[in-house]
DNA sequence: GTCTATAAATCGATAGAC
DNA sequence: GTCTATCGATTTATAGAC
């Protein structure tokens, strides 16, 4: 990809992170870029194949390595962390990119099919490995609709918090969450 | 409250849900309403007062739960169940409302530093009574703000896995979060 | 209380000069 | 690769008839 598409496509997620993609004008993207509105064009065919490029590519991240952790041999709650170390590598690498995904999804146009398939797929796996892992003995036999939500909510919204984090540690990060969401907080 | 304005703004939270509320146009509103644009502004005044019913109302009961459950003599435990119950009890009755408060509270133009001092204040009353948990030794001494930040991201996530749910008995609801979110799910 | 008509501003996107 | 100029559609909101 050309380093100007690139340069449009990550100012776009910023200010998308602020307002949302509905609110942000080709205008607002161009005066971030310092440049005017029509020039964009030169670049990107449409403020769509921006969400879209945005949207995709982190998609298809989060699928591919949920897939790569339904291949290892680690039992449900390795999985599990492995997982948690996925949200937080990913997210801690595409911050305003996540908003996007979780905010802005719905205003994906052709793409919007693909993205719901690929989102259904990863929680389908998700929910595989609770299954999994409460077969084995190695988690509650609790409600497990309930434990994916609360799970996957904390998350999805890593993106909120991570920026507030200052000199975050990604693995000390996902030891944390490890703790919390697996151990719970009760003593 | 007049009864056609009520039903303005309970039909726009139910757009906003769906496609945020920088997407929703007065005349999507208007026909879902079955009326013209123009005649929504004999009952509102602009897109805008909407916006701040739907949030500010919820807001503001938020805090009011929260400054009861800070006056409780419940211990910390005690405390943090009342607190699922109060976003279980919220978030069942304002479902669609919810969605603006989490998504669309920076389009708040006159009362979004009113909304943002509640959602402040209301955190740090969050985060006392994990503190005081950990102090008198009912919580376990991890790091309180990954702490806070799990249990409100699913707490504040309810909107979106509630209407999911059919035949929702809000008080089993509650306990299963209860169970989850602090005893953990591993076994 | 709802309508038609319209104002004034802004939207995404294109044409064509440089 | 960026610009000026502009198109055609759409936005929130108002005026005034009924």
């Amino acid at each position: 990809m050309q380093s100007r598409k690139k340069q449009i496509i990550e100012t776009a997620a910023i200010l998308f992170k602020e307002k949302g993609f509905s609110a942000v004008t080709m205008r607002d993207l161009a005066a971030a870029l310092g440049i005017k509105a029509a020039s964009l064009y030169n670049h990107i065919s449409s403020k769509q194949e921006i969400l879209k490029a945005i949207i995709i590519a982190i998609a298809e991240d989060f699928t591919a390595g949920m897939k790569n952790i339904m291949r290892s041999n680690d039992n449900a709650i390795g999985k599990l962390e492995q997982v948690i170390r996925l949200h937080v590598s990913i997210t801690s690498s595409n911050i305003y990119g996540m908003a996007s995904l979780n905010n802005d999804w719905m205003h994906l146009e052709e793409d919007l099919e693909y993205y719901l398939k690929l989102r259904t797929e990863y929680e389908d796996d998700f929910r595989m490995i609770l299954e999994e892992g409460i077969e084995h003995n190695e988690i509650i036999d609790s409600n497990v609709e309930v434990m994916l939500f609360s799970i996957l909510s904390t998350l999805r919204s890593l993106y909120l918090w991570i920026p507030k984090k200052e000199n975050l540690d990604k693995s000390v990060l996902a030891n944390q969450l490890s703790d919390v969401l697996l151990k719970g907080i009760n003593k």
